[in-house]
DNA sequence: GCCGTTTCTTGATCTCGATCAAGCCCTTGG
DNA sequence: CCAAGGGCTTGATCGAGATCAAGAAACGGC
């Protein structure tokens, strides 16, 4: 079973390219667990004892403050999440949970430091990561602050067909409450919101999406790489 | 004056604990400009040539989407910008203008990433610097999610008057509309918002702020390191 | 298969914040 | 000194989104 685990850990950009040697060193000091949906992994404030990679399952990343909550990001295989916290040995800005059955992979803050001080490559991949990290932030906060909820919505909606391989049919992969505290909205809000994409060819049947004529969605939508696109 | 600001470089953590060669080969191919107020010197989508320091002066941090604009950051003294963006040797998400006359350091991304692979002090300062940027997003993003604008002002204001050194009175750094706009609202709504304010203890006189009573206003604003620290 | 829970939806209402419009004040340049 | 422009404030109105409430649908557990 680890060792299944192992190779999808090695094929992520954050550590492909490091030595064998170390890279082994890591696996021998991770422990391996699987939790139940709904499981709290980590609280914000705590200290960051351990970077923790999603090797099966659907983890959420939200945060609270004076009794409200929010959605930050959905991480799933093969992903990690608290490098930065890792990194500067600082404490944790999220909480996150199980969205459903995950096999979790936890590695000691203190030898992922080791290994970054003794192995270039790797430290090289983690300011990769983390200038990614960095970047798909700064992207989320340019959707909240120049878009509607809709328009956040639409973008979200053309995103989803295109990770489904761009059929016109899809299933959404996690509940539509989730979706919409990810999209700093509500869900009574959503469900309003997706009636009225429907003039622009968006059909939806509980987690099924259709879209009749993406032109038409994209028009509304317009999306640009400089938020919309993941990898850039 | 190129030596003076040697010194205030060579003093940031990015910069502090690399080999002195590597430092003198970077300020060697760097360009020192200074530039008149509302200068825009890049636009987001352009390639990244440059990481930018502030040396003296202060840059606006700023995205458009679809006609709408709005303010990412404020740069000042000694700062810099754009270095996810130099790392990863991908497109500038944000663009950025002087606010005021400003000398500005240029550093070529290539020599930049020359001396990140060569140089294991800077590669680990640029790390730490990444991953603090990262946080920094992230709590700017807690604090638009999770609370509303007054709320929003309400802590700005607390943070300020620390920056200032706690004195009860203190001056805005910048003018309203872009404290507006970084904080996610309309310079109108600004302005009332600092109405309501005024009912825990905080009085505007132009661009003069004194709060009366910080507990009372603390009470209102709630502040939490998980949002409002800079630092951690 | 049934019951209880939770999610989703829809409608009504309310609040927050955006927009529009006008006037004031300050700064800047002639 | 005056005129022009821009930033700030205030009021009125509008619209987006939140909240409250209730019913419908889906799900999980026994």
């Amino acid at each position: 079973m680890k060792e299944k685990d192992f190779e999808g850990i090695r094929s992520l950009p954050l550590f492909h390219e490091m030595e064998e040697e170390n890279f082994q060193e890591l696996m021998r000091v991770a422990y391996f667990q699987t939790f139940p949906p709904q499981i709290e992994l980590i609280s914000e404030g705590e200290p960051s004892d351990f970077l923790h990679i999603v090797a099966d399952g659907m983890v959420e990343l939200f945060s609270n403050w004076n009794n409200r909550e929010t959605t930050m990001a959905i991480v799933r295989p093969v992903g990690t999440f608290i490098l930065a916290a890792t990194v500067r040995d600082a404490p944790y800005l999220m909480s996150a949970r199980t969205l459903e059955k995950s096999r979790i992979v936890l590695l000691p803050s203190q030898d992922v430091r080791a290994v970054f001080d003794k192995d270039n490559a790797f430290a090289r991949a983690v300011v990769t990561e983390l200038a990614a990290c960095y970047r798909s932030v700064i992207k989320a906060s340019k959707n909240l602050k120049l878009r509607t909820s809709t328009e956040r919505l639409a973008n979200y909606m053309l995103r989803r067909q295109e990770l489904a391989g761009g059929a016109p049919s899809f299933e959404l992969p996690i509940e539509k409450r989730k979706i919409a505290s990810q999209l700093g909205m509500t869900p009574e809000n959503l469900s309003r919101a997706l009636r009225t994409l429907g003039e622009y060819g968006l059909e939806i049947d509980g987690l099924k999406v259709t879209i009749a004529d993406r032109d038409d969605l994209t028009r509304f939508a317009k999306p640009t790489p400089l938020i919309d696109d993941p990898g850039t």
